[in-house]
DNA sequence: TCGATGATTGAG
DNA sequence: TCAATCATCGAA
């Protein structure tokens, strides 16, 4: 008999300062479950290779900035939830809010995904075979995972959910950089993407658009 | 109510 | 490099 190994993440995990759990967010699963016609369950999952951590009050580059708003509702919530916005009038981007006691919001973006189970069915989603264009942008891996609004607030704590995070393997390598597609607050350094496997590049599955910027 | 903006993406 | 596309938010 083996013990059963401990899957999810629990809530102290995002209960620290923002950019720490962006950092350690990295080499998790992000884990999607899908219920099919016939009754079964299917799962959608990916490494997380890179994130962007965001604040509040002390970060101007953040939805949190401004105040509590009906959008932005989720990252003054409980740490550990989903929030999930719709931009450009085309894409949806997933965050889980992760905040230390001090701060009153905060969350951090999932901007890119290794796909590790049901490759088939992203493909579908996302109407391309291109494994490195799958899940290789926030508003990418919410189209392969089929993630929406409907989400948001969702308790990714719990490996029972649709949605939610599972322990995976801590990267070797991380890159640091600032944060990408803001006009504000670029001094930050809280953009994390785990290295590949050629030293000084990142990870094959990390934005596209973004590969060669960092520092 | 109105206009500007945006934590993006795919095509050219 | 640029247009698509629309929810959101602050200003009027």
């Amino acid at each position: 008999m083996s013990l059963c190994p401990i899957k999810y993440l629990s809530s102290t995990f995002f209960d620290r300062p923002t950019e720490v759990v962006a950092r350690n967010l990295l080499g998790k699963m992000l884990v999607r479950i899908l219920f099919t016609k016939l009754g079964k369950t299917e799962r959608l999952s990916g490494i997380i290779v890179e994130t962007e951590a965001y604040g509040s009050k002390n970060d101007p580059a953040s939805h949190a900035y401004r105040g509590i708003s009906p959008r932005n509702v989720s990252m003054f919530g409980q740490v550990g939830r989903a929030y999930i916005y719709f931009t450009y009038g085309n894409h949806y981007c997933l965050n889980v809010c992760a905040r230390s006691n001090r701060l009153e919001a905060g969350a951090v973006l999932i901007r890119a995904l290794e796909p590790v189970e049901g490759i088939g069915r992203m493909e579908i989603f996302r109407k391309s075979n291109d494994v490195f264009s799958l899940t290789s942008g926030p508003g990418k891996l919410t189209e392969a995972l089929d993630i929406t609004r409907r989400f948001d607030g969702e308790d990714m704590t719990n490996p029972q959910n649709i949605l939610h995070i599972e322990h995976g393997l801590d990267p070797s390598n991380v890159v640091k950089t600032a944060r990408i597609g803001i006009s504000r607050a670029l001094n930050k350094k809280w953009r994390f993407v785990i290295g590949g496997e050629i030293e000084g590049r990142l990870s094959k599955y990390a934005s596209r658009r973004t590969y060669r910027h960092f520092d």
